[in-house]
DNA sequence: TTATAGATTGCCT
DNA sequence: GGCAATCTATAAT
């Protein structure tokens, strides 16, 4: 079925701020299909978003912002439409989009990208050589580019220093987010990934079939 | 093809 | 001091 949402602007629109100030679910349910840009200088990186996953605040465990503001999560108490920005695992950085009112915690974590431009760039950026087949680049590396949280923060040059804190509800930014058509993308609600607690909570949102998806789609069957 | 361990940094207790 | 909203290489099947 294909549906408009009316408080979305279409037709290559920026994603206004009242866009992000909503509940997370309802945001990321609304970001599927959108495309985040990059602008580097002459170039523009862009790529359609294929999953996310809606951490709801002070109430979610799961969630950065559940113990309280501080100085790292200061960006999610904070108005809606920046960027939230962390380091994870001593290598990766994830890129989130803060969510609800200022002083209301709430974001969303923007798993998986499908790369439009800028496609070598963002292979420069992660490091790979794309392999190419009958002139045109190999799935399977294209893949690769931005197929996790991790990955397409890489691909994007995404960093805390750059980032954190940056409006991706204004045109003068370098980052930001963009309707380019009026038809919603089909979507499926799974269990988000990776975390510990509040794991059977069905906050996270593909566009099921997709190809670019995170390589988790399914939590391991573990339990205690 | 799937499972597991190691990397490596900064934030919070 | 412990651990985290991950990725990759390598081992095992």
């Amino acid at each position: 079925m294909k549906k408009t949402h009316d408080n979305v602007s279409c037709a290559g629109k920026l994603l206004r701020r009242t866009f992000y100030n909503r509940d997370p679910r309802e945001v990321s349910r609304d970001l599927l299909g959108k495309v985040l840009v990059r602008r580097a200088g002459r170039r523009i990186l862009a790529a359609r978003i294929v999953e996310v996953e809606a951490y709801l605040g002070t109430d979610d465990p799961a969630a950065h912002s559940a113990s309280g503001r501080t100085l790292r999560n200061a960006v999610l108490f904070g108005p809606p439409g920046l960027a939230y920005v962390y380091f994870i695992y001593g290598n990766h950085y994830c890129l989130n989009v803060s969510c609800l009112p200022d002083g209301v915690a709430g974001g969303v974590l923007f798993r998986a990208v499908e790369p439009i431009s800028g496609i070598q760039s963002m292979a420069r950026a992660r490091g790979i050589n794309l392999k190419v087949r009958n002139g045109n680049p190999d799935q399977k590396s294209l893949r690769n580019l931005t197929s996790g949280p991790g990955k397409l923060a890489q691909a994007f040059g995404v960093t805390r220093e750059r980032d954190n804190g940056k409006d991706l509800a204004s045109l003068t930014s370098d980052l930001f987010i963009m309707a380019d058509d009026c038809e919603s993308p089909e979507i499926q609600l799974t269990s988000r990934i990776g975390i510990r607690k509040a794991v059977d909570l069905p906050l996270r949102y593909i566009v099921p079939g997709n190809p670019f998806l995170s390589v988790a789609t399914v939590r391991p069957a573990k339990f205690q």
